[in-house]
DNA sequence: AACACTATGTAATAATATAACGTTTGAAAG
DNA sequence: CTTTCAAACGTTATATTATTACATAGTGTT
């Protein structure tokens, strides 16, 4: 029996936001979350930006950032969000958390000669879906 | 002597916001960019915006999309700009273009169960660069 | 000239995000 | 239990980023 675990640690507006983003099958926009809790009290941006910013924290979602939304983790290996991958069908607009231990080992260690050293990384393919690639 | 050929394909307006974009040692956001070339004339957003849309689709410039700011491209592997890696110090906010054939080679020949095929991929590094890991 | 295509100018507005302020809550220490 | 402190909250206003819509002007081709 799946989902039988609460999100204790998080504070009001922050499940009620979550609960949101977790229940859509698509990437949640800020301003389409703040409508849709209204009914729930809460009325203003910054509640919803603070709960969005938290959540990330906690790695529970991540910002796709060239659609300027927001998708529930579904990977549980980025419990402390700081490597993310996503695939972007450039028709039907779907995103999906890539989950791919020989990318993020190939990332997590990669280095190159700038001397620097990366702690993070997000990954955005575009391309076509399976589905889209049909027709 | 570098610099000798000019951007011959590209309108007023695209010229204008390309030089912008280039003499700038960092990421140009619109606003700035707009502020910047109020003085040649361009007085609207949609001017810009029109502007940059051209430029990334020619490749001459790339979106960095965690900072909505904009680059020249440095690496002209990528005359079109579809597959783009940045490095972004976290502390003074230096982004550079990187170009690495294992890097690249890796991606654009990437592939997951999911059957999507990408043609294009944006990833964005986020770390210390060599001067503000010492500090 | 007629056509198609790209680029431009301009005003208005939409969409995304943050600043600033004071208050409340909830856990932990004394 | 009360003091304390940090996190979370509520609210107003504003900043920042981006697009719509529509009219006009240039550019090259047939
Ligand atoms: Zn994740
Ligand atoms: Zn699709
Ligand atoms: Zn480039
Ligand atoms: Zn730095």
């Amino acid at each position: 029996m799946a989902n039988m675990e609460k999100e204790y640690n998080l504070s009001k507006n922050q499940q009620i936001v979550f609960d949101i983003i977790e229940k859509s099958s698509e990437p949640v926009k800020a301003y389409s979350i703040l409508f849709n809790v209204k009914k729930k009290g809460i009325k203003a941006p910054p509640q919803v930006y603070r709960a969005l910013e938290k959540l990330i924290k906690l790695g529970k979602i991540h910002k796709v950032e060239s659609k300027n939304a927001f998708v529930a983790c579904k990977s549980s290996n980025c419990e402390v969000s700081k490597a993310t991958a996503f695939s972007i069908c450039e028709i039907c607009e779907k995103v999906t958390e890539i989950a791919n231990n020989k990318l993020s080992n190939f990332l997590n260690s990669f280095e190159d000669k700038s001397g620097m050293k990366y702690k993070k990384y997000n990954l955005e393919f575009f391309g076509l879906c399976k589905k889209c690639k049909k027709t």
